[in-house]
DNA sequence: TTTAAATTCTGACTATAGTCTTCAAGGATA
DNA sequence: TATCCTTGAAGACTATAGTCAGAATTTAAA
């Protein structure tokens, strides 16, 4: 099965698009790096809360349903 | 207020000790360090989703429950 | 009080989160 | 074709998550 990163990523990357906008947008929105997100949505990294959290409010979803995806599948 | 390293030690703390265990028992059932839990709790560390989701299991509630609590106070 | 258990503190360390630069690859569009 | 936009990827880097050993301090019982 996925791991935890690459099941995070999943979600991250659909997110994402459901707001319709790019990696570089979404890092300019959240202050992290473009390519800190590439990693993120490929599974090769895992974000600290702290991180999850800038990234949920600039997504516009709750940092818990972001978690509570995460415990099923 | 306080940062949410703060407030997430404070979460930790007290599902800890609801659960009658020491900072020691916690940390051999998620497999960390002591003295890390330690900093947790002082808010002097926040942790990865995937150490999180470690504490969680060890405390015996959802991960997304204490993120949630994290988002009210 | 003293002893033992629990936690804090220090400091040095390893692993990994997160940055930055740059270039390459792929998909649109003209 | 050529150009633009987006993402992937390499590599070197900085910041911080997480470890480990041990001493100092606090707390709770005896």
């Amino acid at each position: 099965m996925k791991s935890l990163e690459e099941r995070f990523g999943e979600i991250l990357r659909n997110l994402r698009e459901k707001n319709g906008i790019t990696q570089e947008a979404l890092a300019a929105d959240c202050d992290l790096d473009r390519t800190y997100i590439s990693l993120l949505e490929r599974g090769l990294r895992q974000p600290t809360i702290g991180t999850l959290f800038k990234i949920a409010e600039a997504l516009k979803v709750p940092p818990s349903k972001i978690i509570k995806e995460l415990e099923s599948n």
